[in-house]
DNA sequence: TGAATAGTGTCTTTCAGACAATATGCC
DNA sequence: GGCATATTGTCTGAAAGACACTATTCA
């Protein structure tokens, strides 16, 4: 039997769109850009673009990343693909979103030629987003809660020596509640993944912490709160 | 600045493809497809086509499900999105991947145009596979059996009136290990999903068991096992 | 010495998991 | 009676979560 072609059916465009989020002044924040070309032109949006052909969708993330941040490597993961049939007005297009979490330490923001503003939100004050972007960001915000309860991703936020108490403030950030100190520190010290430095904290107007360290990977699913 | 057309971007093919599984013979069963068309003429790949431009991909994916076994609802969620540049031989083709669990008593199996054969294969006796699908299955196995330990998907593999032995049976089967009885139906009623029915088992050579059926919702992310 | 944060231990409750003897229905 | 499966409760260990006082540094 004759193969069928691909051309022989139309094809949708795809592009590869990023959530991402970082925390910053204990505040759970995500970058959105302002849109330099139509349709919603000057209105704010997830990062994102069409995929090239010689890419993969995940290097296309990655390059997006890259081109809107400078940052290199970061924790990245493939969240859904939003492919409904009205949801671009230019026509079908297939969006693979991805979700990030970077250090916003690392970070320049730059605005590329698509884009005439980047910035990062509080995530309780989001401006109105471009085609189904909102929908997105909401899936994106529970994947993100879902794995820093089940998983250790929160300390990709983490880089070099820090006291024990950043990390909490960024659990305390994206649950908005308290924890507990002392069960706290028993649950991370528990999981073996940072270990005590020589180091404590410097130039702080209190009692200065001990710092810690990396040990192991970050990653693996494990109850964490 | 002038809008730039989707037309201004090659574009790549769209498929969705789905790894359908099944509990039947107390064994894990995957549905594969032996393709009628080149590439892969004659080898086994899981079913699935390319999209068309008027329907979403769950729709998409749901019309392949049913021309290859006729099921119209069954438990269908997205698994992935495989877009590796050299995946397909036939040039650029995304494949959006999804998994389903459906009850095989409820299914006709048939081969479509595209298929010259369609069966239930064990997952622990698979052929070679065609395309990266061998990769899509792995995954798709992972996640499973990760739903399965903290969600109430398994519960969509029953129907009706059931007893609880059946469902310990079919977590036997996904996960290949023995449950103590008293330890299962200790959590599953604890649950209050299902519910003591006035009926018993017919037909048994041995003590038959109480029925029981559902009363709530399935899929929320609990612990299970 | 006051302000700000660090550091530390015990108790209670809950849940998972190990474990075995009796009951029922069919042949 | 023999066979195959159903039904039922207790104990133990681990982990989560509630809870409060003392220590350190700087201004």
């Amino acid at each position: 039997m004759k193969e069928k072609g691909l051309r022989d059916y139309e094809h949708p465009s795809v592009t590869a769109d990023i959530v991402v989020f970082s925390v910053k002044d204990n505040d759970l924040k995500v970058l959105l850009i302002k849109r330099a070309l139509k349709p919603f032109e000057n209105k704010w949006a997830i990062p994102g673009g069409f995929l090239r052909m010689h890419e993969s969708p995940e290097d296309a993330a990655h390059r997006e990343l890259r081109e809107e941040t400078g940052v290199d490597s970061c924790y990245l993961e493939q969240l859904y693909t939003f492919g409904a049939v009205g949801r671009d007005p230019r026509g079908r297009v297939i969006s693979i979103a991805y979700f990030a979490l970077i250090n916003s330490d690392d970070v320049s923001l730059r605005a590329t030629t698509d884009a005439k503003d980047v910035k990062w939100f509080s995530v309780g004050k989001l401006p109105k987003l471009s085609f189904d972007h909102k929908e997105i960001l909401d899936y994106a915000l529970k994947r993100l809660r879902w794995k820093f309860e089940y998983t250790t991703i929160a300390f990709s936020l983490l880089s070099g020596k820090f006291p024990l108490s950043n990390l909490r403030r960024i659990y305390e950030t994206v649950f908005d509640k308290k924890f507990d100190k002392r069960n706290f520190s028993k649950k991370i010290l528990s999981l073996g993944i940072v270990k005590e430095t020589s180091e404590i904290q410097q130039g702080v107007a209190f009692r200065p912490a001990q710092l810690y360290g990396f040990t192991g990977k970050v990653g693996d699913i494990i109850k964490m709160i």
